[in-house]
DNA sequence: GCAGCCGGGATTGCATGCAGTCACCGACGC
DNA sequence: GCGTCGGTGACTGCATGCAATCCCGGCTGC
């Protein structure tokens, strides 16, 4: 079990972005430059998305920029309102919980099938970033909130490119980037950081002991876990904009 | 654990597609004639989706037909050749398995949730299904295969309703939508109706009596006895192919 | 008879024009 | 001071023009 290190998929443009390079189309192009600045933060929810003023910015016409607008809207990133134009979603409490709800069983499925297809090169690969991962939660102060978001989700997306479900990875891609969407500041909790980081061994852990039963529900565990991490964060958040908003 | 009877989502136009009535836009309603066309078989896997002939048929420019196809193309129910225009997807068959691989826990979690919600309108609702699932299957000679696909799909899509998670909903409408496009005479075949009505029963049995667990259970084993009965039924179409090939 | 080449046709992708619709803001009247 | 009304601006959605690209068929030459 266990054909080669990497899982060569397409690498799906569409979920996964693949930098800014030379897209084959300037709806492409426009498409992941996008996508780049809402998922960074640059463009925080609640921004407008004026296909016009897009078109400008970028130099280029209304056609490939309302094409992007809209495929950003498809993939749940944007919403559009009737005479108001797009604007970056804002995901409510609600839809977060819910995609969190679904990500679970669908995180436990992908680890379990990874477990089955891991080669050596893999368990290599998944240690090497755990040690990344040690590395970015170990001083006193942590490393960049972008960094440790993209530490997870580089472990996230190896276990399920491992799992080799085309359609499991494409979905759980496309939910991961809203979730991101609507976590900015979490990572910068040390103590949250930590904790993921060390349900992180448990998964890769299980999935290298070729547990697969185990690897599901330390999985679903941890998605368990970050989703009341989350949840916690939110309320707190939500009682200091009241405090701040009284001052 | 029952507020009312129906469950009541904004129906999704974009998965659901509410009937071809007055749509929105231009697009809307050009997509929702190809959707349309395509789930019901009139444009069959392999069919060419040129922009400008269909806007040449539907009598309109070519924008919204190309953003229609988009859409069906963003969807998975139709896929863009480079310099050939789009076509109507043909899922091969390592596709079809991964989708149902993916729907087994997602189908199961939404009997869970449903489980918990169900009110006694519900029941009721799904009873009635269960009886009109049944006459169509009594007789020696089953209804159309568009009436049981009809009659499965408001089944499952009544329980993903019922589950109160949007995003569960979505993505199963879509997935399911995908299955059926590859599943065209599956249901002409009178053992496997029956026993997926057989499976219904027990499903709607588990729900009903509020036990979750065996809900999760039996329709986590529901789908991969679909996925079963599929894949046998696309090795016998295979080799009448084969069969009918040589003659 | 077969291989290779070239042109016709069609298609996409992008740019841009045009009209309809609506939100926003200021002015006006009460 | 407050509510209401009208103008302005912008935006979307749709139609259409234009160039580049590529497939496919027929034709030519060997």
């Amino acid at each position: 079990m266990a054909e080669q290190g990497v899982v060569p998929f397409a690498q799906a443009a569409q979920t996964q972005g693949g930098e800014d390079a030379i897209g084959g189309s300037l709806a492409d192009t426009a498409y992941r430059q996008l996508r780049r600045s809402v998922l960074s933060g640059q463009r925080p929810p609640g921004s407008p998305l004026s296909v016009s003023a897009l078109a400008r910015d970028m130099g280029l016409s209304r056609s490939p920029v309302r094409e992007a607008v809209q495929r950003l809207i498809h993939d749940g990133l944007a919403t559009h309102v009737p005479h108001r134009g797009a604007q970056v979603v804002e995901l409510d409490r609600r839809e977060l919980m819910e995609i969190y709800e679904v990500k679970e069983p669908l995180e436990a499925l992908a680890s379990r099938l990874a477990t089955a297809r891991f080669s050596q090169a893999d368990v290599e690969r998944l240690e090497a970033m755990l040690v990344e991962q040690d590395r970015a939660v170990a001083g006193p102060v942590l490393a960049e909130e972008s960094t440790l978001m993209e530490l997870d989700r580089a472990f996230h997306s190896y276990i399920h490119r491992a799992a080799g479900n085309r359609v499991l990875c494409d979905t759980l891609a496309a939910w991961s980037s809203r979730t991101n969407l609507a976590f900015p500041s979490g990572w910068a909790n040390p103590e949250y950081a930590r904790l993921s980081v060390a349900e992180h061994h448990d998964i890769a852990r299980a999935i290298t002991s070729g547990d697969a039963d185990e690897a599901e529900r330390v999985t679903a565990r941890h998605v368990r876990l970050v989703r009341t991490r989350l949840a916690r964060w939110q309320a707190r958040q939500a009682q200091d904009r009241a405090a701040g908003g009284v001052a």
